[in-house]
DNA sequence: AAGGAGGTCAACCGCTGGATG
DNA sequence: CCATCCAGCGGTTGACCTCCT
């Protein structure tokens, strides 16, 4: 049974415990009181219905994820950056769909938006290259083609942007790539960008963070043949925030025909 | 200009596991 | 223990927007 007072209550607790300055998220995660409501904790709950009303005719689920994915002060909205995607298609390869997991390292996006993203973009493209994404095949594509070219897109862009690049930026209306200097790229140092997962392309310190210069041609594709590489950077200059353009996706295509 | 197709994203649904009585 | 509750999670839906014809 879900009374209006019962929800107001699941409300109120949720927005409470939430709080506004302590958003859910990975170690900003928040000590929740449980157990029986003392009576201060009952008196701020009435003076709380007194002033404001029963409230929403919404259940405590409902409010909980609005705040979550929408409200929390420092939600990032806006486009996913290489970055970002890098981090995710990395995290993706290791921890599946334990969306959560990995949204808690990327400040500010919430688990809703890293599976939004992965769902819209990514299984889109694997549905275009005919492949299934838990496939060999495209989780190969990913690790050595993919993530690689994203580490180069990151470098060309933070020496185009020297000096104007940050971690994260606020998102809000951004309208170019938020990149972030090569030789700052933090991964989360609990698990630093795996090597086998770069194949001998490149790799990452100790510290987690991208070394500068490690970035070579995916092994997958020093094997096979170079020229398409070539071919495929002649008439893409990947400037936009996004890998996954047409002509990427041909190329792809053509690559996993030749397997 | 209209409307259809496709993409995006906020919100909902249903399940699960941990907490509680 | 056992039943119940509920927060949190991943999957899914549907409203809205943009682009194309």
């Amino acid at each position: 049974m879900d009374t209006g007072y019962t929800r107001n209550v699941h409300m109120m607790r949720t927005l409470s415990d939430c709080g506004s300055s302590a958003p859910y998220g990975s170690d900003e995660h928040m000590v929740m009181k449980k157990g029986p409501w003392t009576e201060e904790e009952d008196s701020v709950l009435i003076n709380y219905v007194n002033v404001h009303g029963e409230g929403l005719k919404r259940t405590g689920k409902s409010c909980r994820l609005r705040w979550l994915n929408y409200l929390r002060p420092n939600v990032r909205r806006g486009n996913i950056t290489l970055h970002e995607q890098l981090l995710i298609l990395d995290l993706h390869s290791r921890w599946g769909n334990r969306w959560s997991k990995i949204a808690e390292e990327l400040p500010g996006r919430t688990d809703n938006e890293i599976k939004n993203y992965w769902r819209s973009r990514v299984l889109k493209q694997a549905k275009q290259l005919k492949c299934d994404v838990n496939s060999k095949q495209f989780r190969d594509t990913m690790r050595f083609v993919w993530m690689p070219r994203l580490m180069e897109q990151i470098q060309a862009s933070s020496s185009h942007d020297h000096g104007q690049t940050t971690m994260f930026s606020n998102t809000q209306a951004h309208t170019k790539p938020c990149v972030t200097t090569p030789t700052m790229l933090s991964v989360p140092s609990s698990h630093s960008m795996s090597s086998n997962l770069m194949g001998d392309g490149c790799s990452f310190s100790s510290s987690g963070s991208l070394e500068k210069g490690s970035i070579s041609t995916p092994c997958i594709l020093q094997q096979k043949d170079y020229s398409k590489v070539e071919a495929v950077e002649a008439c893409n200059d990947f400037g936009g925030a996004d890998l996954w353009t047409d002509e990427n996706i041909c190329f792809l295509q053509q690559l996993l025909a030749d397997d």
